[in-house]
DNA sequence: TTTTAGTTCGTTCTGTTACCGAACTTATTA
DNA sequence: TAATAAGTTCGGTAACAGAACGAACTAAAA
């Protein structure tokens, strides 16, 4: 292969399957590549040479107490390349190293700087070499990063909008000014959907192509996956549930700027109907606590609330007809409200749902920025543009997740 | 390359790029292909020598007046293997033929056999055969055949459920006793599903990646496309739009058991609400006539329809944000609906909605039928299965759609 | 009108890349 | 030692393209 030459397609296709082996099933000998892919063992030598010389893989041994000689095995080298993953919230971001083997290491994590704009810019750019250096990863390893936001992500003009919760970047360019802190390529992504992706790679949903994971916190939203590809839409504002038309009346004005379910399910909504029932002024987790404590007008606030939930899973079903639906969240991962929803459903929708309350938690769009992240890493390095020419993400046995140090 | 040998992954990206440029824009030559692919002349010439001798391609005769060497110029051979497409309704069944060169030819058309199960099957395999005939077509070029049914198929089973209008199928393997009346290979798609992929490749959404298609007749449905492919869903039932959880209440037993919203906007919905405001009974055409003869609760009836169907089309928007919505069918298509729905829009969903009625009107889910089975038979005979090898239908521009004879 | 220059198409020759069947060597266990 | 499995070597084919050149046309000049 001369140099600055791609290889060629046939090449492209066996670079991708080598390397996915390796990924799925490394420390893995030259001989179980060759019967896995059904390529040669005359080609796979060559690959794996190549690969070896190249710095992408390397020997970790040989196998033992086997009739016949004994295998040379393969594994990925971790920090040969890796990727950054952020999640961007209103009061907190997080960042993580995921490298080329596939394991997403500890993360860093600070309160969000109040100022906005090009101050969490650097603060974002910071926490990622940061995290690099956490984990011994030298930093020019770094190949690219994704970013999740709480809004939608306008991809040509790397600003975000509709984001209510981090200020000044309505206006900001700010994969450009990412790109220029973090001097990699910047892939911006909506946080809910980075979270389908986690929950669909490793989590809750693992092997479920048609799911929806559906945030409740201060607002309520939607990461849908349709035939195991994100549903992103053409404005990039699929999921946006707040504003089904149900709820409260969709033709008011109030339902038009805010949203009609968004306005009885969100925070906001949920603690003004608590104080017109009771009187009394709670914040969410204080309404949970009431109604562990016999507070009926909890009980009646959180069955309503639970109604609401059930009606937009109903839609989402009638709609996209997924295998299964997750919920999380600050309010969607409660327990009481998951199981109100789980009886609910049987009531609104004439077909089952399958219910469940999201595995990775508040990791969930750390774990989807790592997925985005390396398989754009593995289809840089690998695939070099040939369609069809794909490394598919390991299953959660294989993957590793580092805890957060304390 | 020896007989019974599959080509290598390189050769089946070559062939699908040469035939998708002759597909796109023959008659052309060989020098124009070079062009176009990037592949070298003489890959070209040995590329089209396979094709041509194995008679997929023709050629239709040289170039002139431009300078330098006239170029032979070469064509698709129309008959060299087609594919049939058939629209079965509950009161109509259509089937056409379209060829390689992605002509969709004039379609036959019969009332469906009022006796349902195998009688409908032979009645479907005898139009096929006909439309073959009818347009000079020998049997054996067909490889085979794509239907639209009005209902969930089943793809393992063969069978379609939740069928209303049609009788007999929901325990017959619809699927093999087609393959085995017609000897070819069968697909069966749902015919609202169909309409999607009709009006996404040459009708009112070309070019849109991110569509819905609503058909309101008898009852409300609707096919979604999200990134340019088909949403079926986990068990095949997305877009069933009359268990959208508005319109009645949802928790009501004759919602669950019939779907909320199809309560109130299909052919039964409107005629009980007509009769209800008015003590007359008319069917739908009559309450339209109505409508048009200053009659008020006519009016009110479709001002009310339009609004449910306005929720519909935001609820759809909130979930998988389309560029575009396309209104079909009997009730779907009439101006006097889609003009209330395209006024409504704005007061209860905040982004524009670009709102259209079907171009394709009764023949879509034929072309839509005539798509799938194109892509397939082009995949089958060039593709060879390697991932990412795809030859795309070409634009409305060069597709002929012949019209039915009388 | 004829000749020449320029342009474009299509073929031939030769070489590289990618891959694999067959055969053989190497390295283990039973 | 025999059997088994990993890994290498040899020789061949498929696919592709650079370079070169002949073929076939138009346009311009003589």
């Amino acid at each position: 292969m001369a140099v600055n030459e791609a290889p060629r397609i046939s090449r492209q296709f066996s670079l991708c399957m080598v390397m996915e082996a390796i990924v799925h099933c490394g420390p893995i000998s030259r001989a179980s590549i060759a019967k896995q892919t059904g390529l040669s063992k005359q080609t796979i030598s060559e690959i794996a040479r190549q690969l070896e010389e190249d710095g992408w893989i390397r020997e970790t041994g040989r196998t033992q107490g086997h009739v016949g000689r004994s295998a040379v095995t393969y594994e990925i080298v971790p920090d040969a390349a890796c990727i950054a993953t952020v999640d961007l919230g209103g009061t907190k971001v997080r960042a993580a190293i995921a490298d080329l083997s596939c394991q997403v290491l500890a993360e860093v994590t600070e309160p969000t700087d109040a100022r906005g704009g090009v101050h969490v810019i650097s603060q974002i750019a910071r926490l990622c070499r940061e995290a690099a250096a956490h984990n011994d990863i030298p930093y020019e390893r770094l190949r690219m990063a994704v970013v999740g936001v709480p809004g939608v992500p306008d991809q040509e003009r790397g600003r975000i909008v509709m984001s209510p919760n981090v200020t000044g970047f309505e206006t900001l360019d700010v994969r450009a000014a990412l790109a220029a802190e973090l001097g990699v390529e910047i892939v911006l992504e909506n946080d809910v959907n980075l979270a389908a992706i986690g929950e669909h790679w490793i989590g809750s949903v693992a092997g479920v192509d048609d799911l929806a994971y559906i945030a409740i916190g201060t607002g309520i939203g939607a990461g849908l996956m349709v035939g195991g590809d994100l549903v992103r839409g053409f404005g990039n504002a699929a999921g946006e549930l707040g504003f089904l038309p149900f709820g409260t009346d969709p033709f008011e004005a109030e339902s038009l700027k805010v949203g009609a379910l968004e306005r009885v399910t969100g925070t906001v909504g949920i603690r003004r109907r608590y104080r017109e029932l009771s009187g009394h002024e709670l914040d969410v987790p204080g309404i949970f606590d009431a109604l562990g404590a016999g507070d009926v007008h909890a009980r009646q606030v959180l069955d309503e609330t639970a109604r609401y939930v059930a009606r937009a899973v109903a839609a989402i079903c009638a709609i996209t007809n997924p295998g299964k639906v997750v919920l999380g969240g600050s309010i969607g991962s409660r327990r009481e409200l998951v199981e109100r929803v789980r009886d609910l459903l049987p009531l609104c929708f004439p077909s089952p749902v399958e219910l469940d309350v999201s595995e990775l938690g508040s990791r969930v769009a750390i774990v989807g920025g790592a997925a985005v992240g390396l398989t754009h890493l593995h289809s840089t390095l690998f695939a070099g543009g040939v369609p069809g020419a794909e490394i598919s993400l390991p299953p959660a046995k294989v993957v590793k997740l580092v805890e957060a140090a304390q």
